[in-house]
DNA sequence: TTGTTATTTAAGCAAATACTTAAATACATA
DNA sequence: TATGTATTTAAGTATTTGCTTAAATAACAA
């Protein structure tokens, strides 16, 4: 792993101990959070997001035609947000309509202001 | 690419149109806005922000060592985070500082908090 | 029951990402 | 100028992710 051997000369031992503590203490939610993170850094998955945030929900046929993707590949992005709890689901007899979980709305909502403001800028 | 085609017969054709000019109005601040959250959508990097957050700078060296993993793959990382502006560099002879860039130490303060939240309920 | 609509799931492939190794660059000092 | 320290870069490999295809499930209607 690391063959380089570093600790450069001048480095602050104590810093790197307190942050190794830190980095060990919390490393389960870096894991959680990054993979939270993680699913929301990926543009098809974002205009998902956003979707639903300003259509309140939408059914993986309407974004299939809105994104002018496979069917298949949207229902898997769904799938993935579902099971880390960004999204629920409400069945509407065939029709399973998708929708923001509350806390996730709140917590993405500073990310979809930009681009609210975006919106605005460019149509002016 | 959709051979299903799609579009259930009770859909909402204006909410459909609607959504199309969203997305392809905005398509380039999804991709770019998607881009900088994968960035902080690794474990490994989001582990460096935070460190960056809690310590103002550290350099690679340091942070090899906090995370006991090599040196040029934190280097690597280290240059896609600066790319994309959420971090900058500061020479001081042979050692390079990195530190958050005052917009992006903003822009992911909340997922530092709920970070150092975490921390207090686990050390009580 | 059979067929239709809406959706999910599984398997395979292709592209993207992360890590390793080795070589290159940059600064400092003897 | 030669040597050591700090870091970056390039190339290769391995792992992960995303998409396609095809088959499966679920609700409903004829």
């Amino acid at each position: 792993m690391d063959n380089n051997s570093c600790i450069r000369q001048q480095a602050d031992i104590e810093q790197i101990n307190r942050c190794k503590d830190t980095v060990s203490e919390l490393n389960e939610s870096f894991d959680y959070l990054a993979n939270g993170l993680s699913l929301v850094g990926n543009s098809i998955r974002l205009k998902i997001l956003y979707l639903l945030f300003e259509e309140k929900r939408l059914c993986v046929c309407d974004l299939s035609d809105i994104l002018g993707m496979n069917i298949s590949a949207i229902s898997q992005h769904l799938r993935k947000m579902k099971d880390r709890n960004l999204l629920e689901t409400d069945r509407e007899a065939q029709t399973i309509f998708y929708s923001l979980t509350a806390e996730y709305e709140k917590m993405l909502n500073p990310f979809f202001e930009i681009l609210d403001k975006n919106k605005i800028l460019e149509t002016i």
